[in-house]
DNA sequence: ACGATCAACTGGTCTGACCAGTCGCCTGGC
DNA sequence: GCCAGGCGACTGGTCAGACCAGTTGATCGT
């Protein structure tokens, strides 16, 4: 290493490691290794205190930070102790959130990446599919078509779920998971100014065009083509969030396009 | 709405919000929204006890909070108080970095993933790429070279660098970032695979095809050519990670080919 | 047999204390 | 005049002990 053959001994600097650091490590390390699987309960606080030799304080600064990162849940008078969730991908979604409304990315690289995200999504479901995949999205399309005229709300939930499914049907649970989370992010940064377009009356006109959109989507599923099936989640996207994008910025969201 | 229409009310379950839940969220709140932008501070702990009227165990606890998600960071002794450090991407790749250590998503999944976004952000870097990202890469791509022969850790710095500079060209800093984080949860879950294999004596060879690949890529940059440049970056990152993929997985990364 | 009661827990919060650092000021020696 | 050193007055990290409200399960009275 070039530090070394510069004759320099390197040593590291040495940071103070908090106690309920070691403490929340301990524990992560038991619930990612698999010891403490989701479900387990952790001891009681003052128990744990015993166990750690430790204040109480120290352990509840450390529960409070695995319960931040989404790995334990923990409710009062519970005689069994903390519950262990496992890895959740809660924490992915809030952090991207969190990417999100600062203002180290704006609304358009957001729907940029979601561009991105979906139409890859597609691509991998259009060659990875299985029938039962098909099977469910033409369901959920079905489900669409008749909530279509009466209720708004179940056909976007119908929708949503659409596209988790074909997320899914990718075979890459950590990309369904981005585009989850993206998606929603999307959704919190823009729901204002849909819900007043929606309401102004292009709803019904909207819907139906939707409908059609996703009926494209599984007969290029169905041929296992890829390159359609991204085009067109590209291109959907791209209809419905320009108008909502400065005009600047729309540009960016052209060179998502191809 | 579905559940109003069926005659019901529709409470919703109220659950207790604790007081360093609230504390933690005024704060973030103040954060996220730009009043204390990074690099300004908070108040003292027992300053804050005063300002929210709360014990201090309650202002610790959220602080711990907000410390875990990368927002603050604070030092014992510090006579100015916590410092805000703003939203930072080191929380996406924890989560990352856990979400793969988790069985929730396998190594195959997560290369998978690092091929879809390398790609993407090439195809966008090649057509949004500036002169001077141009002739940052191509400093990199020569210092690449220099080092080959002598310095492995000075040459995998640079190739690191190079990724990085490509996927901030590629104007998406949500990308970008995604990028990097996936990147880095790769060589976690890799790193001591790789070394060994580095060590084994193929590592001059691997630095001499990895330099002719980083000149690809480039050229194809230059050439405004993003299908291109999107194959070679997937192209690459299936012949460097597929002999450590177990076989029954590959299928998967071929599927991320075309 | 069963419902109300109660005691022994739980986690959430507060108080007050101590420690080891860090910093600013102030002083004494140059 | 200036600078080194020391002396407080802070800081955050930790601990101990207490109280509260909520949950739970056994216990008791009917």
């Amino acid at each position: 290493m070039s530090a070394e053959s510069a004759g320099q001994i390197g040593f590291q600097p040495v940071r103070p490691v908090r106690a309920y650091q070691r403490v929340a490590e301990q524990i992560e390390e038991r619930i990612l290794g698999g010891q403490l699987p989701p479900g387990s309960r952790l001891p009681a606080e003052r128990e744990l205190v015993r166990q750690f030799d430790v204040g109480r304080s120290t352990i509840r600064e450390a529960l409070r930070v695995l319960q931040s990162s989404g790995l334990i849940r923990s409710r009062p008078g519970d005689p069994l102790g903390a519950e262990v969730l496992g890895v959740s991908p809660d924490t992915l979604s809030h952090a991207l959130g969190r990417l999100a409304r600062s203002h180290l990315s704006s609304l358009s690289e957001l729907i940029q990446f979601r561009m991105v995200l979906d139409a890859e999504s597609y691509r991998l479901a259009a060659r990875l599919h299985t029938e039962e995949d098909l099977r469910r999205l033409t369901e959920l399309a079905d489900r669409m078509e008749e909530y279509l005229p009466h209720d708004p709300h179940a056909f976007s939930e119908a929708d949503a779920q659409f596209h988790r499914v074909v997320a899914e049907a990718s075979g890459n649970a950590l990309l369904a998971l981005c585009a989850r989370a993206v998606h929603d992010a999307v959704v919190d940064a823009i729901e204002g100014k849909l819900v007043r377009a929606k309401r102004a009356g292009d709803a019904s006109d909207w819907m139906r065009r939707s409908v059609t959109h996703h009926r494209d989507v599984l007969a290029a599923l169905r041929d296992s083509d890829g390159a359609r099936a991204a085009r067109l989640g590209r291109e959907a996207l791209f209809e419905h969030y320009a108008p909502h994008v400065p005009a600047q910025d729309r540009e960016r969201l052209r060179a998502a396009l191809d």
